[in-house]
DNA sequence: TGTACATCAGTGAACGCGCGTTCACTGATGTAC
DNA sequence: TGTACATCAGTGAACGCGCGTTCACTGATGTAC
């Protein structure tokens, strides 16, 4: 083993069996012996659990907030009037784009926020929104200029259709694409979920019902 | 104390607790004192921690399952040409009517079914197909039959985003309310939130794009 | 009606186990003089 | 170039704590004769 990639194997490790059990479920003996690797390695360069978790988090939000924040500078700069569509676009190629380039996992990812929505995981929801909070406020605020005309109250449920929707079926890719391989013979790549799930959420955002 | 409503009071800390905590995060000593219950008895009525996460499903579970079953059944007698709109409007008032039958919390119920979602529970997930798993297939049977044209592997992803946008949603309504209220001093009931959603679920299920 | 026994809901204290964390230590590499 | 010391990554074994579970027991209620 190379001089130092326990730290890398310790996240892989970490990132796989909190996405697929949780954080609680999840001990460091299962990670370190998934990841071949002293138990005390943990405590050595994390310091503790909850910092390692956070460690996780850190490593796919950073560089999402990094190319989020990027994209978002560029359609300002290109022109005033930026669309619903634009910015929705924005925000998946940033995903995509993102994890393919740290070789990470889309539906790992969404795997892991959806788990810290559904466990009120305090340390984690400030940490998260301290570290990478402002590329996420700025993306709704563009959001809610592209979209004037809908009352604030709908936007923002609009807002939480467009979340739960895109986080459940990414973080529950492999499961439906494993069902339609089976049942259909049908391959299906994340893009291709993301293209049906893209049109899909602009047509909440924007209908007028 | 009556003769024994020691079972409800255990159902009843473990549902709000699970709900917000998540379940290896929750001990039996927390659901206890919570209760006012002695510790033992968890394991003297649900005989296990895992026993007693499937009772807290089964009472939210139960109460769904028949009246989706008896809504169903109403709607096959009274058309044979039954719509999207019309399976969509069944789901969430069996939703609805068995919470609140019951005297429960529907954005609970659905933090803990995020939850079960989120962290793979072989477990639960076994408990909860075999005990009601048939009136959910049934749901999906016949909106699939309202829906023809949709190519199969649209309709899996789209039905997908359904479930993403109403299960967050409803799981996070207690925020979203909160916020609402706080910003813009707006009140908004479940049936309000349930109200946009319900449009905008059938419009991407719809949808020709 | 009275007594003996059975069942049931609940209790208090203890059990062993697995957990996150700590600590003294090792061996390799880098730096100062 | 050689020696002494410092830093760093990692290790093996142990620590105490909180966990789910168990067990012997209690007291109230029901049933048989």
């Amino acid at each position: 083993m190379a001089q130092s990639d326990t730290v890398e194997r310790i996240l892989d490790a970490a990132a796989s069996l909190f996405a697929e059990r949780g954080f609680a479920e999840t001990s460091l003996r299962m990670i370190t012996s998934e990841a071949n690797v002293n138990l005390a390695a943990v405590n050595y360069h994390f310091g503790s659990k909850k910092s390692l978790i956070q460690a996780v988090f850190s490593r796919f939000l950073s560089p999402l907030s990094a190319e989020l924040n990027e994209r978002l500078a560029l359609l300002r700069q290109a022109t005033s009037d930026i669309t619903a569509q634009q910015l929705v676009g924005c925000l998946f190629e940033s995903l995509m784009a993102s994890t393919e380039k740290e070789g990470e996992n889309p539906a790992q990812f969404m795997q892991l926020l959806a788990l810290a929505y559904a466990q009120t995981q305090e340390h984690l929801r400030h940490y998260i929104m301290a570290e990478h909070g402002a590329s996420y406020v700025e993306f709704t605020r563009l959001l809610r200029e592209a979209l004037p005309d809908i009352e604030p109250d709908v936007f923002y449920w609009r807002l939480c259709f467009m979340l739960g929707a895109s986080m459940f079926t990414l973080s529950a890719f492999d499961s439906i694409s494993g069902i339609l391989k089976s049942d259909y013979g049908k391959e299906t790549s994340v893009d291709d979920a993301v293209a049906l799930l893209i049109p899909a959420v602009i047509g909440m955002l924007e209908s007028s019902k």
